[in-house]
DNA sequence: ATCATCGTCGTGAAATTTTCCCGGCACCGG
DNA sequence: CCGGTGCCGGGAAAATTTCACGACGATGAT
């Protein structure tokens, strides 16, 4: 079991961050890294080319983001560790994450020796959540923000969704055949159930949440 | 000139950020790491004690964000030249950063050569832009979308960001000393200028400009 | 000096939206 | 079968957004 390095394959759209990974892990012995790939499908045709022992991924990437990347990874191999390192000090995204099938959240502001022992952690089979997030959940948890996810319907959550991305009202009842009143009536809703008052707000929430990601924003 | 090596100072509030650009610039001969800083307020302290050539910084940190840093520095010192390595690629924060004095604007995608690329130029007092920005700044001009900054004016843009940062229309009113009425005015003239129909679009478009920061958003 | 322009602030009134309350349907578990 | 819940929309009051308009001061050109 020592005698064989351990195999680790880097995800992340910035070089210069792979760099940096490969830089710190190579310091470590015991720990070869044998990929790299710079989004989400390249991460999927690499996984299956050289079959690491565990995945270091980031969350935001162009095209296949991460959460989703995860869940076809684990989908190909049910056994796959993937240790999720990300800037998200979000504990939204790491309840995805981990639902998705990921077996550990660091975000990127945690010091060196934080990763590396997430690392070894994630190996021996144990679940490493940094302890920021940590804190995270505690607060959120304590501070009752529940899961827009958890606390609206089906339905609501698809209005949400199209609320975010689509424009009017009007368009959003024409795309899910429903009276235009239905779709004010729903909006007023969700933001009942939500606790905010104005549109602005429940788009901060929605960010805050990671429903709405800044890439998602038409920006790139 | 060319016999002693080139200071520079890495500020990013990702160690394995740091670690990378370390790692890449330490292959380059003539350069040499003399300071790191995690935050605003460091570097500028960590300037001032050792003057290095050149600053490569992040934007989005916590506390003093990276154009306020960036400012500062050119503050202190007239001549203080500062490259920004960030992950927006967004025409509007380049912009910002360009006339809060940075000398070079490369995005965390672009290839590594790029980042070393910049730094030469920058040291050699040229204006780094990369490519991908230029293609930015380019389509932003040809789609018309101009600046907000630009198109509103100065009490418009109070109102503004206000209106992403505080509540309703009846608290932004208390504060600036205005009738609920005439912020209902402004809201509306806004997203007139603006060209927007909804509050969730004006969210939106201030987030592309990174008028709105991601960070701003409550969610630390 | 005067005129035109622009930014700012406000009013009033119409148009629209938001919100609240309601009823009807369908589905599910007890 | 009955109560609870999600889903869909109507009606009407309440709130808001929007538009037209006037007043005022600062600016700037003629």
């Amino acid at each position: 079991m020592s005698n064989t390095a351990r195999t680790i394959m880097l995800v992340d759209d910035h070089a210069v961050v792979r760099e940096g990974y490969r830089s710190m892990l190579q310091k470590q012995p015991g720990l070869r890294v044998v990929a790299e790939a710079s989004g989400g499908a390249e991460a999927y045709r690499l996984y299956k080319e050289t079959g690491p022992d565990l995945v270091i991924m980031d969350l935001s990437m162009p095209g296949i983001g991460g959460i989703e990347a995860i869940r076809r990874l684990r989908q190909w191999d049910k056994h796959a560790k993937i240790l999720v390192f990300t800037m998200h000090q979000n504990a939204a995204f790491a309840v995805q994450a981990i639902r998705a099938g990921a077996s550990g959240y660091v975000t990127k502001t945690s010091p060196p020796e934080t990763l590396v022992h997430a690392v070894m952690d994630a190996l021996s089979g144990k679940i490493a959540i940094s302890p920021d997030i940590d804190h995270e959940l505690a607060l959120s948890h304590l501070a009752g923000e529940t899961a827009a996810a958890d606390l609206l319907t089906a339905r609501e959550f698809e209005v949400l969704r199209m609320l975010l991305a689509e424009k009017t009202t009007d368009e959003i009842a024409e795309v899910l055949h429903l009276s235009p009143k239905t779709v004010a009536n729903l909006h007023s809703l969700i933001k009942d159930k939500l606790g905010v008052g104005t549109d602005i707000e429940l788009v901060r929430l929605a960010l805050r949440q990671g429903i709405l990601t800044q890439i998602d924003l038409g920006e790139r």
